[in-house]
DNA sequence: GATATTTATGAGAGCAATTATTATTCTTCT
DNA sequence: AGAAGAATAATAATTGCTCTCATAAATATC
């Protein structure tokens, strides 16, 4: 249980119960994508005192050091992962809510070219795909 | 003046004036792609009578008939573009707003693939690049 | 063209997600 | 251990958007 301490240590963050608590249940979730609000629930289950608005502000504070990966799927809330090692994409079930993630060098490669091109200088890119996955393909 | 009417009609909408002003707001827009917020600031400037919450559902509505296409390039608010003739993606200057639209054949062909492989059945995708356009990569 | 029927609108309350405020508590540095 | 500074909890505020319902307008019918 030292890890977390040390991980946040290494992103210039000081060492509170919140912030440790966040990141445990960031890093033992089944699901990698969790709003702010599963995190919370998660937190209550565990007899967690930690209010609403320090999960927002921690979890906010992970992304701006890089722990975390802040989506948009839908619209009206974010979801939350940790940064993994690369960047990949997402394939999400409009219907079980399911995601894919997935990476491709190919498609990477073209967006670069496509950067370029306009003369931008990418700083974050992502590529979300909607659809029914297979289980939820109901023979249509 | 008649072309949003009959554009209206087409759709299965009936011809109001707030549909008909919003329809005429977003053809003559410089700016392909604007919220509610400045849908509503501009037909304030032109000293229309229309609330925000109709806004809101004509918006909604032209997105239902296929006339908009609805977008979320940053969390909590949506931005519309009036439906063109084929898909395209999106790069955005996270500095200055402005939006660049490309499409690539071959990124087309490469999500389908995927998707493929996934075994998903997609609906729609979206791939929305962040950057600094070449106005405002000011030498850092 | 007038009237009936249906549908849309406007204003403001309401809602959900998120952020700001502030007094208090905790972490770190000495 | 104690001081200084930063982080937290609780609550209030904000934002983006939707709902309600009385009123008004648009199409259908005569």
């Amino acid at each position: 249980m030292e890890t977390e301490t040390q991980e946040l240590k290494d992103a210039g963050l000081k060492i509170t119960a919140p912030r440790v608590k966040i990141l445990q249940i960031l890093e033992s979730s089944a699901i990698r994508h969790l709003s702010a609000e599963d995190v919370y629930r998660k937190l209550l289950t565990n007899n967690e005192e930690i209010g609403l608005a320090t999960v927002y502000r921690v979890l906010t504070q992970f992304e701006a050091a890089g722990l975390v990966i802040r989506h948009h799927f839908e619209e009206g809330h974010s979801v939350f992962e940790l940064a993994g090692t690369f960047h990949h994409d997402h394939l999400v079930c409009i219907k079980c809510g399911r995601v894919e993630e997935f990476s491709d060098a190919d498609i990477e490669a073209l967006q670069c070219k496509i950067a370029d091109k306009f003369g931008f200088e990418l700083t974050e890119h992502n590529l979300n795909m909607y659809g029914y996955c297979p289980k939820c393909q109901t023979g249509d």
